[in-house]
DNA sequence: TCTCCATGAGTTTTT
DNA sequence: CTCATGGAGA
């Protein structure tokens, strides 16, 4: 057990903490990962059985590396331990039990995405004949995501209460759950069926929760039913961190659980990220906020460090240049470009440092946007095999039944589904009796012949790796793209090879039949967000939101478009508690950076195509250390420059040549004949300076 | 039924 | 500005 020997005080004192409720408040980069991992290492080591703990995480990925951590910690028999995602745990406990819920849903239900979630309500909108221009389908979807999870009691206008109830009712017909089904109904489980509430509370001897302060008032009851019995509940969390209350989390979970378990508190207070001035910037900064059940003081050892850099932009082109000029800078001090990362409040403000990032030969990768699982291809694929898999899956076979095109259009479509409910059949069991026009009844018999067809052959299967090369052959969807031959087919027949090795490790992963190892791997999917991607540390420069960094640490970070009215963005009449939020994502942003700390902001910049003028957030001058700060605010222009006058140059195609001149950001450096004297961008990546 | 064009709407953050 | 959706014509 030598790894309880790097534990400082604090640490030692969770990780051995005999039992009972504890509730550990971890600041940023003071060890939580670790304390929380020892602590279930050391639980192992003193005979509690793996099975019998329960560990939640927020990401996937952040529970599958806490149980590579534990594995290697304790050894092989860790695998036992319950380390999941509460929407995870849910899906396990609603496998076993949702039959035994009055609402007709069988063990095999579907998962569904956010996505697919909107289609369906858009769906019910237009069937009950009302106007889908009028509703705003992502704020419903929104608005029944409030609802169900318990944090509104109804609806201002009753044809939201009848598009909420349809939704519900097409759900369940259809065997699907979305995200927030599945913690509902685990809840209800726990409630209401007293044999499933006395099996898990009696079976979990153990509860442990990450990333506490991102709990909902759902997942809190859950954990409150769950830890009930044996009292030994462990949560790590920073309130300060909560970044996530516009989704319902509640950091007053924390006074929660100390009032209903009766809590321990331990701070953990040293830092082990950051040097001391990037520290005080945060601690400062977060002094605004009054709303801290805990508040703390973030200090280590590693020294004062360099002072967090501010850089004032006349516009937003500008901006990208300083970025990119002082990561031509680090690089040249012996920075990695995977050091660096670029943060900002929206994804929508990446563009513009990407464009430029792409003309300075910046290679950077980019955190979020349209997930692997969210690309059209990919959803289509998956689509397919659910409806190979089991033929009623109405809503999947509405999505791949014309694709690649059998001319079956939109009329067709909705007489075979109003054909089935008649009937009470599935849609694909209506298609042998629904009446439309022959080349549409045509279509439909083919696509019955193929699904028929595939069907058969997936009985024959072994490996999951067989699926994907086959369903793009077998089905025409790789002719298809072939056939469009443009560069989005090109990456769409990419994404479609990627999801073969996704399958391929599957292969590996799971166990059993196939059918049982697909149907493991498509939990998996439906479970998959863009946080859980292991995204390659290939020497890229990150560009990403804040709160797809949390927990992550880079030595360089920039905090970009520091400006009023996108950080802290504009939504309309900013409340207190908003603005204290916002707060809390700088104060994430400030401490992901172990040595160098920059923001910068700029006076204009263009939003839908025409200029907008703003000022500085309020975060620059809050988190700004005033005493005896040397002067690193560049104002205006850049005070610092790659190049100067009389610097030796190479230029790839031109040679070698002289600076004459520098203004602004462009160079004026004169190269041997015939090339004569040429205006370059001083960072442009075809010049080096040589070193004298 | 499909394709093309115009219009209009949208930007937090995501399990 | 950019993307998605819906309507009209082939």
């Amino acid at each position: 057990m030598n790894w309880l020997a790097t534990l400082n005080e604090s640490q030692l004192k969770a990780v051995i903490h005999p039992g009972g409720p504890l509730f550990v408040v971890a600041g940023a980069g003071t060890g939580k990962t670790k304390t929380l991992t020892s602590r279930i290492a050391y639980l192992i080591m003193n005979g509690v059985e793996a099975k019998r703990i329960l560990a939640v995480t927020f990401t996937n990925k952040a529970a599958r590396e806490m149980k590579q951590r534990v594995i290697e910690m304790t050894g092989p028999h860790a695998m036992s331990v319950w380390l999941y995602t509460f929407h995870a745990f849910g899906l396990q406990i609603l496998r076993n039990h949702i039959a035994e819920l009055p609402y007709g849903y069988r063990p095999n239900f579907t998962v569904i995405d956010e996505d697919d979630g909107k289609k369906i309500i858009q769906d019910q909108i237009k069937e009950l004949g009302l106007d889908t221009k009028e509703y705003s389908i992502r704020l419903l979807k929104n608005l029944i995501s409030l609802y169900k999870s318990n944090r509104m009691d109804g609806f201002e206008r009753t044809d939201e209460e009848k598009i909420y109830q349809k939704y519900q009712d097409y759900l369940k017909e259809n065997q699907l759950l979305d995200f927030d089904d599945l913690l509902l109904y685990t809840l209800e489980l726990l409630e209401e069926i007293p044999s499933v509430r006395e099996r898990y509370q009696s079976h979990f001897e153990h509860v442990l929760v990450d990333e506490f302060q991102d709990t909902d008032a759902i997942q809190y009851k859950i954990l409150k039913i769950l830890g009930t019995k044996h009292k030994n509940v462990f949560v790590v969390g920073d309130p300060d961190q909560s970044i996530y209350a516009f989704r319902g989390a509640n950091y007053e979970n924390a006074k929660l659980f100390e009032k209903d378990f009766g809590a321990e508190k331990i701070i953990l207070e040293q830092n082990y990220r950051s040097t001391n001035q990037i520290l005080k910037a945060a601690n400062q900064l977060i002094q605004y906020n009054f709303d801290r059940p805990s508040a703390k003081n973030l200090e280590s050892d590693l020294g004062v460090g360099e002072p967090p850099i501010y850089h004032h932009a006349e516009s937003d082109y500008r901006e990208t240049f300083f970025v990119v000029n002082e990561i031509h800078k680090l690089t040249q001090r012996g920075y990695q470009y995977d050091d660096i990362a670029v943060l900002y409040r929206n994804n929508a403000l990446s563009r513009l440092f990407e464009d430029s990032f792409i003309k300075s030969s910046i290679p950077y990768i980019i955190y979020g946007g349209l997930s692997f699982y969210e690309r059209k291809e990919i959803k289509d694929a998956i689509a397919y095999i659910r409806v190979i898999l089991d033929q009623s899956q109405d809503f999947y076979l509405k999505r791949i039944v014309n694709v690649p095109k059998r001319s079956i259009g939109l009329v067709s479509l909705q007489k075979l589904e109003q054909q089935a409910r008649e009937l009470g059949v599935s849609m694909f069991d209506a298609i042998d009796y629904v009446k439309v026009t022959p080349q549409a009844k045509g279509g439909l018999l083919e696509f019955k012949k193929l699904i028929l067809e595939m069907s058969r052959d997936f009985s024959d299967m072994v490996e999951l790796s067989q699926i994907t090369p086959y369903l793009m052959e077998k089905t025409g969807y790789l002719e298809m793209l072939k056939a469009e031959g443009s560069e989005i087919s090109d990456d769409r027949i990419n994404n479609l090879r990627e999801l073969q090795s996704v399958f391929t490790r599957g292969d590996i992963y799971y166990e059993g039949s196939f059918v049982e190892k697909l149907t493991e791997q498509l939990d998996q999917i439906a479970l998959y967000t863009d946080q859980d991607q292991d995204v390659e540390e290939f020497n890229h420069v990150k560009l990403s939101t804040y709160h797809q960094v949390k927990g992550l640490e880079f030595k360089v970070v920039f905090m970009v478009v520091m400006e009023e009215n996108i950080f802290p963005s504009d939504r309309v009449l900013m409340q207190p508690a908003e603005l204290e939020e916002e707060r809390r994502i700088a104060y994430v942003g400030i401490t992901r950076a172990k040595e160098k700390l920059y923001m910068s902001y700029a006076d204009k910049r263009m939003v839908y195509g025409s200029m907008r003028y703003s000022y500085p957030s309020r975060f620059i001058q809050e988190s700004r250390v005033k005493l005896d700060q040397p002067k690193t605010i560049y104002e205006g222009d850049y005070v610092s420059h790659l190049l100067k006058q009389g610097d030796k140059v190479e230029h790839n195609v031109f040679g070698i040549g002289v600076v004459i001149r520098v203004d602004d950001d462009i160079a004026t450096i004169a190269f041997a004949m015939p090339h004569g004297i040429k205006r370059i961008l001083e960072s442009h990546p075809a010049i080096r300076k040589i070193m004298k």
